[in-house]
DNA sequence: TGACTCACG
DNA sequence: ACGTACGTGAGTCAG
């Protein structure tokens, strides 16, 4: 017999701690039971045991074995979000037929030990799982530790730990006597640490011995000082030190051969987890969900069994008009027809699939949209991408494949069909999907946004941006000397050379070295940001030669390093932009990110000089002006914020007016800034510490601005409470389009996680309302182009700020007619005013 | 790999 | 008492 012995406080803190922020859509934390059966999954594969115990702490023993009645007093509560598990997973266990062993009085050691040692002396072997060293006196010929790591498991033999520390496994129990564990407030002598500790029983053997010839062996005089202060210390941690092998728990390994469990149970408590992977992991696809999944699930018992068949020019004429599903890789096109699965490598097959008319519906369109384009051609009667319909349905989810997609909704996943899976289990995933998108009224928002874009996106990918590689690497050539020439002065400065981009290096040259005031902020030293290094840039001359140090190499190796290896040999830039990214709804963008090219400090913003246009053409940018504030007013409905807007007022100046209560004209340099940054927090989710940091101002006076503020515009008030209660009721709130963020973090119980769910919640309805918009205008600007056959393509989106390259001859059509697509791609409440200039390079088209 | 820093809206 | 504004991507260091 093989027994698997865990230790399940040990195993779910290392989860825990392995796996952070993982929760179900109500906000029941789940991460360290999803590690736990990680863990589990992968030894019981590995040890393949017979039976399986799993050993836990109780929570408050009434009643110690140990004469030490307060050995574990201050051992530190765990936290909220763990203990909130430890139920769940023993319920979990339960179901899945595996024995939980709990003992009042007993640590679960002291069960791992009793069981382990039954298990040696009737012939049989034991693993012992555990996250933690202190098992290793239990370590025999027939029984083994497997310390479960972050990455892997190390296994502990009699003969590893003679290799790891010079002593036996029961020597390990003398060691920790002598230095003590403070986790288990084992005191140990004071003074002795591991290494003293591991040398002394090398040498001795035990406690006793030690103690023994105490007088007779050489030591250093503290060393024996501290020993002959400490013995009485030695002698009561060797007791505690000794895992308990009697602790009153069945010891017959019969009763922990895993049983059958409840599937039914174990399959509702996973759905109710949101573990949807675990599962599939644990086999239970097969079982009907017993609690009514929100959308009827496929009956896997009536699914097609699909054939397989090469797709040809014949096929595709036969089936001209018909219905269908594919995925495209790059290389490899499968569509299925029915029920049969064709495939093909061969590109034209490819593009005249594309270019047939047919409803189809794909997973993942962008690759296939870009491949048509690149044939000159047109991917034509697209329905349906189901990684959109997932991302609409929940932003939040780490990956869209059609396999977590499948499990999600509750779509059979049909690894019966091998490497054809995915493509077999689109058909029902389109279906489930398409009811779902319905069920949260989110097909227009698909329809009119998501969808279409997806072909803009790829057109965006294919034209890309002309990038003048010659004038970046001149740049670069400059930057080069004046990094050398600061590099020389900082090292001056410090009397020695040292690294400056390493944090931790920086921070003891000026911390320590120069005696600079500084807090440690940071878990791992101190910190040395720039806000921080601008709060000391006058109490010496090394401080601002760092900051523009840090401005050079960053502008060096991000931007101009970075950008020339991304230059293709066409000379253009082709970023990718992600669709499925943002909670928000924005897209972002990627290899190399476009979106945060320099602006704000002259000299980053020179880099704008490289993005050109092609000779004849010319760079047209449009951005929405303060298109987040306006949206804001829009939705709010506040008469005040909405008539600046309509009357074409500076925004931050008329808010300064309202909160300083005075006329505009004699609003300050000063207030207007103030109010700014008072409209950014509003959009943020407001808060007092950080706009008085923002700002320069105390947190009190930050306090008095916001109220101010609130005050002024209750209706702003008004929305951010019932966008946040609606949060709270729904675990999701929405923009104007419809379109979702799930905040999980809403009902969390920790107050950190929750206050974030609530700035998250105030700020996604207007971004994501914002994302919308210019989402919405892509499309319209892409369809017009395309309409008027204009020579000019849209090639770049910076969340507020669209740029089409064209004739110079169109320069002054295309700029209406883009100002003209992004003002009118909605009506609201107030116009969405747009500004836009051309030129030659980015640096002059953004104006 | 995670932490830190910093570029953008 | 604690942490501290929303959303991204990328380069570097250090364990």
């Amino acid at each position: 017999m093989k027994l698997l012995a865990i230790d399940g406080n040990s195993i779910m803190n290392r989860a825990f701690y392995g796996i952070k922020g993982l929760t179900n859509s109500k906000g029941i934390p789940t991460n360290a039971i999803m590690g736990f059966m990680n863990i589990y999954l992968k030894e019981i594969s590995e040890v393949q045991p017979d039976c399986v115990a799993v050993a836990f702490d109780l929570r408050a023993p009434t009643f110690r074995h140990k004469a030490n009645a307060s050995y574990k007093a201050n051992r530190k509560g765990m936290p909220e979000e763990l203990a909130q598990q430890m139920p769940i997973i023993k319920k979990l266990l339960g179901l899945m037929g595996i024995r939980i062993v709990e003992c009042e009085g007993f640590e679960a050691d002291d069960i791992l030990g009793t069981l382990s040692k039954a298990a040696s002396d009737n012939g049989s072997e034991c693993y012992i799982l555990t996250g933690d060293r202190d098992s290793f006196q239990l370590v025999s010929d027939r029984v083994t530790v497997r310390l479960a790591g972050t990455k892997e498991t190390k296994i502990y033999t009699p003969a590893r730990i003679m290799e790891e520390y010079g002593v036996s496994p029961r020597q390990m129990i003398e060691v920790k006597a002598l230095m003590g564990d403070a986790s288990d407030n084992i005191s140990g002598v004071r003074g002795i640490g591991e290494k003293t500790a591991l040398s002394l029983i090398q040498q001795c053997g035990s406690v006793d011995k030690l103690y023994e010839q105490l007088d007779s062996i050489e030591l250093t005089k503290s060393t024996r000082a501290k020993l002959e202060n400490g013995h009485q210390d030695a002698i009561d941690s060797r007791f505690l030190a000794e895992i308990c092998l009697t602790a009153p728990v069945d010891t017959e390994l019969d009763d922990y051969i895993i049983g059958e469990g409840d599937k039914e149970g174990l399959k509702a408590l996973l759905v109710e987890l949101e573990m949807l992977k675990l599962m599939d992991r644990l086999k239970l696809g097969d079982i009907a969900p017993a609690i009514s999944a929100p959308v009827k699930s496929a009956d896997i018992t009536g699914l097609p069994k699909y054939d397989t068949a090469v797709l040809d020019a014949d096929v595709i004429a036969e089936k001209a008009a018909e219905k269908s599903c594919f995925i495209y890789t790059g290389d490899k096109l499968s569509v299925v027809y029915g029920e049969t699965v064709y495939i093909t490598d061969n590109t034209d097959v490819m593009l005249s699939y594309f270019i047939t008319p047919g409803e189809k519906q794909c997973f993942e369109a962008k690759a296939a949209h870009k491949a048509a384009m690149a044939a000159g051609c047109e991917l034509v009667d697209l329905t349906f991408a189901c990684d959109l319909a997932g991302y609409l349905l929940n932003s939040q989810a780490s990956e869209y494949t059609v396999e977590s997609l499948a499990l999600s909704y509750h779509c059979a996943y049909r690894s019966d069909m091998g490497e054809n899976a995915d493509i077999a289990t689109l058909p029902a995933l389109c279906v489930c999907l398409r009811s779902q998108l319905e069920a949260a009224e989110m097909m227009k928002l698909y329809n009119d946004i998501e969808l279409p874009l997806c072909e803009v996106l790829a057109s965006m990918e294919i034209y890309g941006v002309k990038a003048d590689a010659d004038g970046i690497r001149e740049f670069g050539k400059g930057l080069e000397g004046d990094i050398e020439e600061l590099r020389e002065k900082i090292c001056g400065y410090a009397g020695h050379e040292f690294n400056i981009l390493s944090p931790k290096q920086l921070g003891t040259v000026l911390f320590e070295e120069l005696n600079l005031p500084g807090k440690k902020k940071t878990k791992t030293g101190y910190s040395t940001n720039a806000e921080v290094l601008e709060g000391i840039t006058d109490k010496h001359p090394i401080v601002p030669l760092i900051l523009e140090y840090r401005t050079l190499t960053k502008l060096q190796s991000t931007y101009v390093e970075g950008l020339l290896k991304e230059i293709r040999s066409d000379g253009r830039v082709h970023s990718v932009f992600k669709q499925t990214e943002t909670r928000t709804g924005r897209i972002s963008s990627a290899e190399p990110n476009m979106q945060n090219i320099p602006v704000r400090k002259e000299l980053g913003r020179n880099m704008r000089k490289f993005f050109v246009a092609e000779d004849g053409y010319t760079l047209v940018d449009a951005d929405y002006s303060q298109i987040e504030l306006r949206v804001l007013a829009s939705v709010c409905g506040d008469e005040n914020m909405q008539a600046a807007f309509k009357e074409g007022r500076d925004i931050h100046r008329s808010t300064a007016a309202q909160v300083f209560d005075l006329p505009e004209d004699f609003v300050t340099p000063e207030m207007r800034s103030a109010a700014k940054a008072v409209n950014f927090g509003i959009i943020y989710g407001i808060g007092a510490f950080s706009l008085s940091k923002d700002i320069g101002v105390s947190v009190a006076e930050a306090k008095r601005y916001i109220q101010n503020y609130l005050d002024n515009f209750s209706k702003v008030y008004e929305f951010m409470d019932k966008t946040v209660e609606n949060g709270i009721k729904n675990g999701y709130v929405t923009t104007i389009f419809g379109r979702r963020r799930m905040i999980p973090e809403l009902l969390s119980k920790n107050k950190v996680l929750q206050a974030f769910g609530k700035r998250a919640a105030m700020n996604a309805p207007i971004q994501g309302a914002a994302a919308d918009i210019i989402k919405l205008a892509m499309v319209a600007v892409y369809r017009r182009l395309k309409s008027e056959k204009l020579d000019a393509k849209l090639i770049l989106q910076v969340h507020d700020e669209l740029i089409i390259e064209c004739r110079e001859e169109l320069a002054e059509r295309v700029s209406a007619l883009l100002k003209e697509e992004m003002e009118n791609a909605v009506h609201l409440a107030v116009p969405m005013t747009v500004d836009v200039h051309s030129g030659k390079s980015w640096y002059i088209a953004k104006g």
